[in-house]
DNA sequence: GCTTGCGCAAATGTCAGACATTTAATAAGC
DNA sequence: GCTTATTAAATGTCTGACATTTGCGCAAGC
């Protein structure tokens, strides 16, 4: 695989990162594959090798890459890769085609997870989490109906879940948050938004928030794979 | 605070971040202090400021630092740590004074997620991950006995609960197997090692093995769910 | 007195070029 | 045929200069 089917870009070593990132993420290369060499991505996208070497150290810190003096650059096969670094949430977010693979990894992932972490924010939420949950619903209903509000309502979503993983108060479960924009967002993509599911989501959403409110853990466990149970559906995992 | 207190290092960029960040983790500075600078470092530890920038580059990945040109850089609050970040669980491993904070939140996430990760791989668990979680067992079971196998004991309880998140078959589960290190290291400086309490220790641990040899996912949950409540006592977080 | 603007100092960020080191392939020599 | 130099190619490192951002002081002007 060359370059050349990518896009220009305008600086930032970050933005650089971001690109090849996301070739990366969308399978342009094979695991095992060598990547290419440093001058000849800064000479593709006429930048100097330190933006270049910026880029790359971040793409191996996620355990995109693997560098070696003397080798080359060799891409890593998914197993890898740090799926948990806030770089990759940032990566795979708005990336169209991400792997079906990943999808439903992450998928399996909240499916086991969330509703452990529902039943936590139960126990621990403050008021503070409870108004964050709140307004977090409250976006979600009110950017329901229109087609053109669809980005809109995901990042409401977003941050519905979100504030679910920062009320369970646990610094490790919050850093979690961050898988969850790509996984939301791959909805937008995949899901057909008819009105009646969009409302059967939102009632499934209002029992997890109701659930909390009432300190019931129980209740927030089972809500929140119900929640899940309609997110399977919209993401095609499930027919 | 100032560089004064840390001990010398021997070359790499690595280990000079593995000190930075040991120093930062064990609270030598307040969130919101300014970290010393570039060229002070490199002065102090001999090295080219090529190197304190890698290192410094290494950190600020890691959510311990935040750096902006013109100010300095400044040292970010717990909260803001990369936890999952597998170089975070390296520099956390081996620290002697992790913070009990820390320690704590580790634990209950821990104790939330490894019962559901235990039914996973009860479901989910091939012929060579019960071939893992057998060897690792094995290996704790002969370094009980004796005081100066603490640490040997330490690396196959790592390997027999990493085996486990790794027995999930799950991306993103298999990635937080690094938590684990730092968790169960805590323990070689915390408990008191008595006899009785590893043999009962290893009892928790065979049930675990047991229940995901014979696929029961429930017994699964609930044995990991009493090893976790052994660790607890080892580690000093509940009597 | 208060604000605005200018300029200076200090810190991180960037660049360019040369050089070091590692690796793999190739050729030379026995 | 095996071992050993040699060479080429890639990443890693060093150095010095420069760019950019930020915060602060200080003075002018309303």
């Amino acid at each position: 695989m060359t370059l050349d089917a990518l896009p220009p870009h305008q600086g930032g070593a970050e933005q650089l990162a971001h690109l090849l990132a996301q070739a990366l993420l969308a399978g342009h290369w094979q695991p095992g594959d060598t990547f290419p060499r440093e001058l000849d991505i800064g000479k593709h996208f006429a930048v100097s090798r330190n933006q270049v070497r910026n880029a790359l150290t971040s793409l191996t810190a996620a355990g995109l890459l693997e560098r070696t003096a003397g080798r080359g650059t060799l891409v890593r096969k998914m197993g890898e890769w740090h799926l948990l670094d806030p770089l990759m949430s940032e990566w795979m977010t708005g990336l169209v085609n991400l792997d079906p693979q990943l999808v439903r990894a992450i998928y399996a992932f909240r499916y086991s997870a969330e509703p452990v972490v529902a039943a936590l924010a139960a126990q621990a939420a403050q008021a503070e989490d409870l108004e964050r949950l709140e307004r977090a619903f409250a976006g979600m209903e009110n950017t329901a109906g229109s087609v053109d509000k669809r980005a809109e309502h995901a990042e409401y979503d977003v941050a519905f879940h979100d504030a679910t993983y920062h009320a369970s108060h646990n610094l490790v479960w919050r850093q979690m948050g961050h898988l969850l924009r790509p996984s939301i967002m791959a909805l937008i993509h995949r899901s057909q938004h008819r009105t009646d599911t969009l409302d059967d989501s939102l009632a499934r959403h209002r029992q997890v928030l109701d659930a909390i409110r009432h300190r019931d853990t129980h209740a927030a466990e089972t809500a929140a794979r119900e929640v899940l149970r309609r997110t399977a559906i919209d993401l095609g995992i499930v027919s």
